[in-house]
DNA sequence: CGGCATCCCCCGGGATACTG
DNA sequence: CAGTATCCCGGGGGATGCCG
């Protein structure tokens, strides 16, 4: 197999997008330390939409990433959580949060120093 | 700082959504063996716009991750260059290549498992 | 509580054509 | 060659309302 990324049609390419939804990437950062309850994610991630969690976790449960667990009580709860697929990506999500989180001030400088230059210095 | 990726305000928020951008990544990683220009971007890179490719160029530009280089020549050239911000960034998006690749199995047998299954099972 | 369905709006982004 | 400008469409995604 190829799996070049830069090939349209390739998997590998749809799995990049996956990684690289940003409501995928906070719902594994939320269950890298164990299991969370919907609502739990839904107050933990803000401005997620109720629509666009269930879409997200759903996405993510079918590319076997969380397990999605219906408990049988009543009030009902239900647990999601990573997967052995899922842990073996929260390395990576974790490294994508610490870049954020180190280089944000950076890229904040560079946005001032982009915006503040005329044009066509 | 907090530099809380769940916030929704927080820069590191925005931060980490250019990060997770497809194009963003395919043209970093495409970048990663030194200067391209324009052309030879739009042409490794499957299926982006001209319009999608600009934009990504002048996002990443104003984020301090590349360098756009004009030459006063003629036909035009513009070379397109990571800098050493962009380089930071090149490993995690190296990772996340070589995740996508390495899973890609996975993550089709998984989506062929719970499309396979009927949904209340 | 944890959804799914529906409606609807907005804009991301592709296609096409033109310019320096 | 390396864009920019314009048009236009589809669907991403928010809001609301209803079930188990």
């Amino acid at each position: 197999m190829d799996a070049d990324v830069y090939a349209k049609d390739c998997p590998s390419r749809q799995v990049l997008d996956r990684i690289g939804d940003t409501w995928s990437v906070l719902v594994v950062l939320t269950l890298a330390r164990g299991p969370r309850r919907y609502t739990e994610l839904a107050t933990k991630i803000e401005g997620v939409s109720p629509k666009m969690l269930t879409q997200t976790l759903r996405a993510l449960e079918r590319d076997g990433l969380i397990t999605r667990t219906v408990h049988a009580v009543v009030p009902p709860r239900v647990d999601y959580e990573l997967t052995k697929l899922g842990i073996s990506l929260l390395d990576l999500v974790d490294a994508l949060e610490g870049w954020a989180q180190t280089h944000m001030g950076d890229v904040i400088e560079a946005r001032a120093a982009y915006d503040g230059r005329p044009p066509q210095a």
